[in-house]
Parts: C-alpha cells; structure tokens; sequence
DNA sequence: GGAATAGTGTCTTTAAGACAATATTTT
DNA sequence: AAAATATTGTCTTAAAGACACTATTCC
C-alpha cells in the first residue's frame, strides 16, 4: 500500500452582508507569508482538539473576527491545487455566511486587519490565493439562492420591514424586483411573523417582520426575476 | 504559533445510474479494516504527484472502477469529524457522478468487489462509516437538481428516446411526470439535437434525441412536479 | 383493422410581473 | 392638503399540468 503525502487542509469563509445597498465581504490583511500585506478571506486550519467538524471550524473562525456567529452558515466548495499556495498542493474547503451589518460593525470597526470590501470594488484590491475566484463562487451563489429562496433575510437583523428585504435581494441579484412578490413569499414561506410594533419610514409606517426561530429556509418553485 | 494536526483527508464518490427504472449507486466490498468486508463508497487519497485537483482524485478513482470516465462529476459536500472513522478525525470531500449503465456494466460484471445497489435496498447493507448518510445527500440533490434541470440525462447514452429520459427522471425524483413538459424542455434547453434514426419500440418510432458536446447544463426557471 | 407507443393541440392552473388605486403618516 | 412611503387589488403573462386527439408502426 502506498504512502500518500497528505494536502495541507484549511476551511475559509466568505462572510457576506449589505449595507446601503451594496454587498459586501469581509476581508483580513494577511501579517505573514505567503501574500504578506494582501487581504485575503478569514480561515485557517482545523483544531482537532477544539472542532468536531469544519462546521465549527468556520464558525470558530468566524467569532474570532467579528465577536458573533452569523445568521447563516454554509459549505460553499472546495478549492484544491498545486498552484492556489505556493508552499504546495493545498486544500481548503470554502463556506460562505450572511450577517446583519448591524451586529458585527463595532466589532470590525476597531479592528486594524478586518474590513467589509465593497464587492464591486474587488478588481482594485491586492488579494490572496484564489480568494478572488471564491469570493466569486459565493456571490454566485447567493444569488442563485436569493432567487428561489429568502436566504438574503439573513444579512439584515432579526427584525426588518419589506423595503429593506427588498434592497437587500436587489443589492444581491442586481435588478429590482416586484415589491408586490416579495410579499408573496414572506407570506407564502411560513418563516416570519408580523411584530406587534411598526416602523416609521418618511410616510406610511412599515410593517415589521421578524424571523421564526426555528424555521427552515423555504424553497420556491420558481424564480423570481425571470 | 500552534502546530495543527492535519486531519486525514479523502475523496469520495457517489456514482449513481438507473437500471430498469431503479436509481442505483456503486459500492466496494471494503477489504481491509477497519469496516472490512462493509460495503463503502469507491474514492480514497488525493495523489498529489499525480492530481492535479480534487476533481481529478475523484475522477481517477472511477475510473478505476468502472473503466470509464463518468457523464457528469459535481462536488458534493465535505463530511468530516471525530467519530466518523474509528482511527480519528477525518475529512472526506464527496463527489456524485452520473453514468450510463451500459457504459460501465461490463466491467462491473467481472468485478469481485464492485457492485451496483439499488438505492431503495441500501437499509439491508452493511455498509461502511457514514457512507449511508452520504449517499442519501446524493440522493436529495440529484432529486432537487432534476426538477430544475435535464441532469438526469447523464444516466443515459449519447442518444436516448424521450420515454427513457422520462423514466430516468420519474425513477430519481419518485413521481410521475407530464411527457409533455418533458419535450418542452429538452426543446427549451437547447442542449440536444435530433439524430437522424428512430429507434422502435413496440409501436410508434421514437425520434432519438443527442447531447450537444459542449452544452452547459440548463437551468429551468421553474421546478417540475409541483 | 387493432394494439401499442410517439407526438400534437389546447385548455387549465399557478405564481410572478405590472401597475393603478388606496391607506397611513408627517409636515 | 401635499409629499412620501406602505399596502392592496387585479389584470396580464409564462410555463407547467391535464388530457384528448392524431400519427406511425407492427402484427
């Protein structure tokens, strides 16, 4: 039987949220080598001793830079070559999740080496690895699952009005969509319920809905934006 | 800085056909402990002198199998932790592939330890670590992915009839479906030609219908089977 | 011609899109 | 009342479901 040399294994996190309107990743600035001073996705390796799974490896992770866990946590992809590091074959096993802006801010603006990177603005920034193209993968597939479920309702607090699930999906997917649907599906998912107060606007007062515990994400059968 | 354990990492395959109507996955008899004489899935360690990629770890293992290279290969999911393997904490990257039954049935026949088992028979089995689980997150995304798109063709030939693929699908996802809205989308897809022959079957020809080379997989806006 | 299977026509259904109309709130 | 935003009503549209009908082939 052969000895296989084992690939250095890491899990990295593309943590998503929106604010004013535009969708943003938070990046760390890399203090050592490979990629010394480039931004680069916050990860780093399993700890046998602490992590009963990557899961907790992500999540771990992921209080370490922002002080939360966040609102939504999933297995993106894993990336793998002999090119991605330059220290050999490497593995790491991409998530991506979605937090309230809210929540974390504080946390992230007293912190020298996190920041929330405009996505649109990605093209300028010295980045690490293959962490562009992950950042990439996950956007596409938030997008995707924005359009067919209300996952983005996990980048906006526990409690949010229609217009601001509006602008978050349309920060998203990038087209706007039919206030009128949107509606539709709150109502049709079963994952929300209407709080007792209202909120003021400018005009009319808002609605506010709020996320049921314990629901589970609602699959539609169709997409929106056709 | 800690020194981190590496945790021991595989890769895994699910490679599902349809057989008479019945959605089957490919297993080996596990010959050394631990598990041994368990049925588990084909995979095992990335090579990294020979691999250049996960993708390609978990397509040389098929074909080590089965002799062919599969129709369709999509990451799956990772499974990892302490207690899935008795020698200690683990990581298995899970591939699902699709193949044509014809394509590989040959020299699986001849093969002691290769054997294809029907999904609605796998209780039965004694099989190894959490390859059951696996297998069953294979199934729930074959099943999700063929109601928004052709997926299911790669369990077929190059060319196939309507009334094939419309037996394939029903055997992955349990129901029936319209014939109709079958022939909508493949004319929708734009991913198949028509071949020239017909083919017989007992009454009425039947047009065959052939996979573009280099058609992307299309996605439906709306889900079959409501 | 009859049985069997393939393919077409077309009406219904469902959920999204469009957008006008109404409601509420502040100034 | 006017401006601003929220919500409702309702007609249109697109693609799937249902299913009757026609077409082809073999016997």
């Amino acid at each position: 039987m052969t000895i296989y040399d084992n690939p250095q294994f890491t899990v990295d996190n593309v943590l998503f949220t929106v604010e004013q309107n535009q969708l943003m990743v938070l990046m760390v600035k890399r203090t050592i080598p490979p990629f010394q001073g480039r931004w680069s996705l916050p990860g780093g390796f399993v700890d046998i001793h602490q992590d009963d799974s990557t899961d907790m490896t992500a999540r771990r992770k992921l209080k370490q830079k922002t002080g939360v866990l966040p609102n939504y946590l999933e297995q993106l992809q894993v990336f793998s070559g002999l090119t991605r590091d330059p220290r050999g074959f490497s593995v790491t096993l991409a998530y991506y999740a979605l937090v309230a802006y809210q929540h974390v801010q504080s946390h992230i603006a007293t912190a020298e080496d996190a920041r929330w990177i405009n996505v649109n603005q990605l093209d300028e920034l010295p980045v690490a690895f293959d962490h562009k193209e992950i950042i990439a993968a996950g956007r596409r597939r938030l997008e995707q699952k924005a359009l067919y479920s209300l996952l983005p309702v996990y980048c906006l607090p526990e409690q949010f009005t229609i217009t601001q699930l509006k602008e978050v999906i349309e920060a998203i997917i990038g087209t706007p969509i039919q206030r009128k649907s949107l509606m539709r599906r709150l109502d049709a998912s079963g994952m929300f319920s209407e709080a007792d107060q209202k909120v003021d606007s400018g005009g009319r007062k808002a609605q506010l809905y709020q996320r049921l515990p314990n629901a589970d994400l609602y699959h539609f059968e169709r997409n929106l934006g056709g």
